[in-house]
DNA sequence: TTTAGTGCAAAGGCTTTGCAGATGT
DNA sequence: ACATCTGCAAAGCCTTTGCACTAAA
């Protein structure tokens, strides 16, 4: 999926809810886009900031959750650190092999364990959206 | 596993590293392991204080965090909410279903997909050590 | 023109830390 | 004895909110 995609949910998203494109939505949907993921609300505001020095990083906090709301972003948290925000358009879905060690992330993808999953939430009355899939262990130079 | 287990773990990790057994981080542990899971630091707090008036919530989050170094406590965020620690020990190891209206947690266990996960982790040159699995959606009764 | 959006700064909410006294070992 | 723990309160850190102003539509 292309991050043009992403782009099309957002506005879409925004144009449905009465909700206006102003210069700094744009600014901060195109540079988490092109960030490639696993960005923090922080490193996303000064990101934002090298470009247009007059943001404000509430700003971006609201629109990070807009972003949540309308599925372009997923947050993600590994173990006590902070939260992330990763895409969920542009670089496909993945899931997450987590060093215990030295932090390394993995990003793995496997349709078995995609479809498997489905089937269990069918099989619980559960229409599925999405889901995360974190496996935590040692890496190659860890173990 | 019994929660028996989870206590030993605990107390051979404060042994091995030379931390003490203190009323407070046992009754902390104990009502932790009665809660069933899904609880939050703060929770936590309120349920030990109903016992020991004269804990303090510092103590519960020096604890908590001490359970989840060990393993014997995970720590799991869902969406936008609150972090909350689940007992790794005591009720099997399970998957959430979560329901992205309601907030509804839905515990399942399936064993095919716990097998995929860890060829998953062997393909990648990686020891996997534990995993989280969540999937988002509509329960029952929202859709 | 109307109403949402923004920047700023203040307020919140939860977690961590510093400290002096208490307590395991 | 002595190093760890604890409770308290203060400090931190990130996120959210209130407000007056700006700017989409």
């Amino acid at each position: 999926m292309s991050s043009e995609k992403a782009k099309n949910i957002f506005t879409d998203y925004l144009s449905k809810k009465g909700l206006r494109n102003t210069w700094q939505r744009l600014s901060i949907l195109d540079t988490f886009l092109s960030s490639g993921g696993h960005i923090t609300a922080d490193e996303l505001y000064n990101a934002v900031k090298r470009k247009h020095s007059d943001i404000g990083s509430a700003t971006v906090h609201r629109n990070l959750k807009l972003m949540s709301e309308c599925g372009v972003a997923d947050e993600i948290k590994i173990g006590n650190k902070k939260t992330r925000y990763e895409q969920k358009y542009g670089h496909g879905h993945h899931d997450h092999l987590i060093c215990t060690k030295c932090g390394k992330f993995i990003e793995v993808h496997n349709d078995k364990i995609e479809r498997l999953q489905e089937k269990l939430a069918e099989a619980n009355d559960f229409i599925p959206q999405r889901h995360k899939l974190e496996i935590y262990g040692l890496c190659k130079k860890c173990k």
